[in-house]
DNA sequence: TTCCGTGCAAATCTTTTGCACGGTC
DNA sequence: GACCGTGCAAAAGATTTGCACGGAA
């Protein structure tokens, strides 16, 4: 695969395929002490939220967090949208819109983690890619628009290999 | 302004700054083709959304839509999304995801007029841009990535002058 | 003891759907 | 005359908010 352009077809979860995070323990930490240092308690519901989103590659809707969470810890899914704001606030965590009718979060990755997403209208699985031509474009872009940009967000749609099969 | 990165100032609505389709005629004419093609027959309120859609250079809500067309022939809002799903499975419309809560539709352009979004998080005002540098970035990664690309879109946040100001 | 984090239920808001009427073909 | 396009009202979903309780500090 070129080295440009790398996408893992690792699966975690149904909706978006991707790796297991890594260097995820520091994500974690860093969220652990960001909700201390803007004076937040600790919780359970939001525990089990950060530990989820730590080791997921890609974004997840808050019914799909909801879900993944039954089984070890009913989080209410009132709970999973309250923790999913405050970690967006504190930019911990980012939307992704992928054009699905539903906000995808995923947690903000460092610099090397940094990507975008592949959406491919048949199945709707989400996969991320990242690719150094395209960021370039878009640093040199963004000196030249009437905005001081702060993020950027690319999606590509198509069709993926198993649903053109 | 640099000639790889423009952006219009001009202001044709309240959500979506933009200059005012140049050549849009011909994207009213199409427009009526292909839904005759298709099979459909004429009816007011479709006709007052394309007509609006074909002033416009930028992406409108329903609830816009709604609101631009009340004063001249009041269309209701089932209507708007009605018409804008058909005109969007007839690839003359197409969704912007804007991250605000709401789909924004605009005219599918020609390859001359394509073009992605620059949004302000403060007064949420949306500014249409284009870059060769970016399409080219985009094309090539297109083809080194696990999914038949047939789409792109891509989002720009920041602060706008006015904000920032 | 104080106050935040969480669950539950109700409210909101966008988008979709069901149904009936009037116009297009 | 047949059927589609449209308005109106209700439904469906996702997300937000109000309120009360139990746990963290």
């Amino acid at each position: 695969m070129s080295p440009t352009a790398r996408t893992v077809p690792t699966t975690s979860t149904t909706a978006c395929a991707g790796r297991r995070a890594a260097g995820g323990r520091d994500w974690l930490e860093r969220a652990e002490e960001a909700l201390t240092a803007a004076g937040r308690r600790r919780g359970e519901a939001r525990r089990a939220v950060l530990e989820l989103l730590n080791n997921q590659a890609c974004a997840l809707t808050a019914i799909e967090i909801e879900d993944a969470l039954r089984t070890q810890r009913r989080v209410s899914r009132a709970s999973v949208y309250r923790i999913l704001e405050e970690l967006e606030e504190l930019g911990l965590v980012q939307r992704v819109e992928t054009g699905q009718a539903m906000v995808r979060y995923e947690r903000v990755a460092d610099q090397h983690e940094h990507h975008h997403h592949l959406v491919c209208g048949g199945c709707g699985v989400v996969m991320p890619f990242s690719d150094e031509g395209l960021e370039r474009a878009i640093s040199s872009l963004s000196e030249r628009v009437p905005l001081t940009v702060s993020e950027h967000e690319i999606v590509l749609r198509g069709e993926c290999r198993d649903c053109a099969a």
